[in-house]
DNA sequence: GTTATAGATCGATGTCCGTCGATCTCCAGC
DNA sequence: GCTGGAGATCGACGGACATCGATCTATAAC
């Protein structure tokens, strides 16, 4: 694209001063940076990517040892990766006897999903 | 919710047999995760992720100088954060004299983004 | 109580990551 | 040529992370 640029510094400026004007600036705050960020972190590993995905793709609970041979890491690792995900708020467990259950904790994922799916922003004229 | 387990192991099995069939599977294959989970931990840092977020707000590019009074941390770190990005295909970067100029690299988000919005599978009877 | 099993937790280890200061490269102006 | 600035790169440092084996906890069956 050869849009016009608008951010362009001044080529010709007075020594000593900043190089541009700061026209822009993040849309979204700190906070939800941060908080966005953790989400995306937590999904940063293909395990935990994958462990999310079987977890979507069934309403009900998924029984870990289902999902422990799906990988090939010793329980031990499933486990903190679930802990991980846990710790994010992007799923919970359920004790039944000696089996542990799964699920994905509904709109976890709604607003980094949403900031993900926005895109350009068509209000803005650039 | 209190949908049936039908991914229960059996309770009475013999000794020996794993507790379960391997009924679940992730449906992303591996490779498509580590794709989507390398894009995850790129937007895994508040920094990178407001860094994406500017970008993402101007169609046209955004000189570095601009970006870099927008966090408290030095030049050689936001260098290092955009140079992330670059390596993990969501920006790119256009030299215009002494200056710099960064966009975002359109759809690089798509693959990821249909993931995180695609939720639970309603074709899934569980 | 004893034994066996599912899964969480702990401790150690090696690797990766974020940040910094210093340096290097490239370009513009003189 | 020389000088100065924008931004990339390098090396070092400290902290975080992924993985493992070993251990611990809780439950179920006997």
């Amino acid at each position: 694209m050869s849009v016009d640029l608008q951010l362009s510094p001044k080529q010709k400026r007075p020594a000593g001063e900043p190089c541009c004007e700061p026209v822009v600036y993040p849309d979204v705050e700190r906070a939800q940076a941060e908080r966005m960020a953790s989400v995306a972190k937590a999904l940063g590993d293909p395990i935990r990517l994958q462990l999310i995905d079987v977890l979507r793709k069934h309403a009900g609970r998924v029984c870990v040892c289902e999902l422990i041979p799906l990988f090939d890491v010793r329980q031990s690792t499933v486990s903190h990766h679930l802990k991980v995900l846990r710790e994010a708020g992007l799923v919970d467990s359920e004790r039944r006897g000696l089996w542990a259950y799964y699920y994905v904790i509904p709109d976890a994922l709604a607003e980094f999903g949403a900031w993900v799916a926005g895109g350009a922003d068509p209000s803005c004229g650039c």
